[in-house]
DNA sequence: TCAAAAGTGTTATGGTTACACCCATGA
DNA sequence: TCATGGGTGTAACCATAACACTTTTGA
């Protein structure tokens, strides 16, 4: 290598914030801190970044080291960079955010945290660094972007049905929908797959089971189509 | 300073895009590179973000040091961190977008660069680096945002004709759209201030001029208004 | 008087909203 | 037979889209 920068430099991070939909509302996954600074508080996963890995790559080993999580969606939020986010040193993270369906991952805290576990959104506990900040800024891009992008079904089991999905835009708008429109709106997209299968266990009528058909909607968004709730 | 990280670091930059807006098209702001590698080529301007400075402090010094530009919308846009983007280093690199009015910048090549120019975004000269991705990221940004976001008025002087605004929104989103719907939609959202002003020096007749009122779109926004065309 | 752009309303269409009852199932 | 949620249609309303001519001004 013949030019090398000769320049001071901060240390780069990720962060990740996982996000999962249960009955009752969104949850956000975190971690109990194994080390200082803030050791013993909670934290969004997340760690530094190798100097051959690329930063996405950084964020899902990251996630897969202290949770055990893998093949998840994944997309960058946002960089945080204020000079006094860490008490230590100058660190710049990038942020990630990431949506997994909880009926179909375990998640277990591994070597480098203490314990991992998923708090609901709404009411998460004292975050070290700027990670309130972060955490709340993601769950705006998700607000924002679960209506005119269909990745609100990264957060349900392959097989849902109709009034899970409503839920869940229930959930996450912070708003009711009306049942008759919403299964209009959705079902017209035609990009929802009837199953010849059904709900098991309830104790009331068994809701048809639907599945979200991934290869129409690349076609169609390549032809113009606009996804929107 | 009793906990301090020990990792290998790679490099962090800033880069910027800046969007201005002539009579013909869109323009990008370009540099061209004084020092290896790529010395010569055209580039964004950009440049290392200092230890005790934030990000955006970081662009906008840039944007100073390298174009003389001040006093500019200036919004956060991605953050590239490939392993091979520089030829030298690792380099991670946080990308900016900005507008300005060209009618009220002037813009000169400064120290850092050999010359600084516009160009039209739709044919831009090869770029240095990774910056044709970072452009075209900033393209789509720049369209997506446009439509639900007012951020276009940063783009015309303080004092605008509503064709000149028609045809900030034909040029950036490629489409043409019909003059009575146009007036008739942008004017019933009641954000633009009429002024008892008209155009000078036209060969034809004068049209009004209007401003945008922004403290006013900031309410409605709070009471959950959306700009939308 | 000509060229150039400013300015202005109406109608048809399509999508969104509001709204209530019967059905199937398991306990 | 009861409780629970599943599943369905219509009418009113509103926003969007399509469309063409008259007015003003300077050259």
């Amino acid at each position: 290598m013949i030019y090398t920068y000769k320049f001071p430099k901060p240390s780069l991070t990720v962060d990740c914030v996982v996000f999962g939909l249960d009955d009752q509302d969104l949850k956000v996954m975190l971690i109990q801190r194994g080390v200082p600074p803030f050791e013993g508080q909670w934290a969004l996963p997340g760690g530094f970044v190798a100097l051959d890995e690329c930063l996405e790559a950084a964020a899902l080993r990251e996630l897969q080291e202290e949770t055990g999580i893998t093949q998840v969606f994944l997309e960058q939020l946002y960089t945080f960079g204020a000079v006094g986010r860490d008490p230590r040193d100058r660190v710049i993270t990038v942020a990630y955010y990431a949506l997994i369906n909880l009926s179909e991952h375990q998640i277990q805290a591994t070597t480098d945290a203490k314990a991992a576990a998923w708090f609901s959104v709404a009411n998460p506990p004292p975050l070290a660094f700027d990670h309130e900040q972060i955490l709340s800024v993601a769950l705006n891009r998700l607000k924002g972007k679960v209506r005119y992008e269909p990745i609100g079904f990264e957060l349900l089991p392959t097989k849902f049905t109709l009034t899970q999905l409503q839920k869940l835009y229930e959930t996450i708008l912070g708003q009711n929908l009306d049942k008759r429109n919403f299964r209009k709106k959705i079902l017209s997209m035609d990009l929802l797959i009837p199953l010849d299968e059904m709900e098991k266990d309830v104790k009331h009528r068994a809701a048809r089971l639907y599945q979200f058909d991934e290869q129409k909607y690349l076609d169609l968004r390549q032809k113009g189509f606009n996804f929107e709730i």
